[in-house]
DNA sequence: TTGTTAATTGTTATAATATAACATCATGTA
DNA sequence: TACATGATGTTATATTATAACAATTAACAA
């Protein structure tokens, strides 16, 4: 069986929700909002969510136990990701910054260990909650 | 009532357990451990672990959902927060790189916003398991 | 020293997040 | 066809974290 291209019926359902949504959401609220089409538990979210991650369509928020879309196009920096998020108001953005990209992508530690995903999050207030 | 210098005694007895650990642990594992000393709910465990996280004595691993005590006697980075995470064997490392903190420190998106905490994870193979 | 405040503790219950285990179905390949 | 793989559906359960309330302790000021 090949890689498959296309994302399956749930998987579409769940990408879609996020994609609406600007903001993180969270996975049972996810589950609350398509009940209404045919997706009854927690665990339809969690493996579309997976899938979903792991293709880079979404990001998991890991401070927030939340996942929010991706914005890049192509997806590529699905294992590379950085993110802004207000602690007032908990608006989450993500960050491309070339600079910022290229100083982690080529940071070594002195262990000699391999690096192949990161993901950092900035804390802060946004210019509304200043 | 001034900012207490002192921490309390289930402070005491949970940082001293994580502080024996060189790994990270889990707040239940923790609950577990602590049981003997007369510490016997969730809520003890995670209003002490809240509190040296606070004051820098900790970090939580946000991808694992879990507790490592900061080696930085200072703690004074206990709002800039950098790990590597070993993949396969879960092994993690807090990492101080002078030149990487600097760089995030200075680093200002295009949003206004100001940031006064960071965390990244860097995720890949330690040297045991490549 | 007495009243006041804030921090901490103890306790029970419950909320929120995530996975195990197993059966079934759909689709592409040998 | 038979087989392998990925996706689905379902029930139950595991794991992580907080709510709500009462009692106790430590610092401080009048
Ligand atoms: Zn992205
Ligand atoms: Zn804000
Ligand atoms: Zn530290
Ligand atoms: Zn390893």
């Amino acid at each position: 069986m090949q890689k498959q291209e296309t994302l399956s019926k749930n998987q579409k359902i769940i990408l879609d929700l996020i994609e609406k949504s600007d903001q993180p959401l969270k996975a049972y609220s996810i589950l609350f909002d398509v009940k209404k089409k045919g997706i009854n538990a927690p665990l339809q979210v969690y493996r579309a969510l997976d899938k979903l991650v792991e293709i880079g369509k979404i990001h998991k928020i890991e401070s927030r136990n939340a996942f929010i879309a991706c914005k890049n196009s192509k997806c590529q920096i699905a294992k590379a990701t950085v993110f802004s998020i207000c602690e007032s108001c908990e608006d989450v953005t993500e960050i491309h910054d070339h600079k910022l990209s290229e100083h982690l992508r080529d940071f070594k530690d002195n262990k000699g260990m391999k690096y192949n995903k990161y993901n950092l999050e900035f804390f802060g207030l946004c210019k509304k909650c200043i």
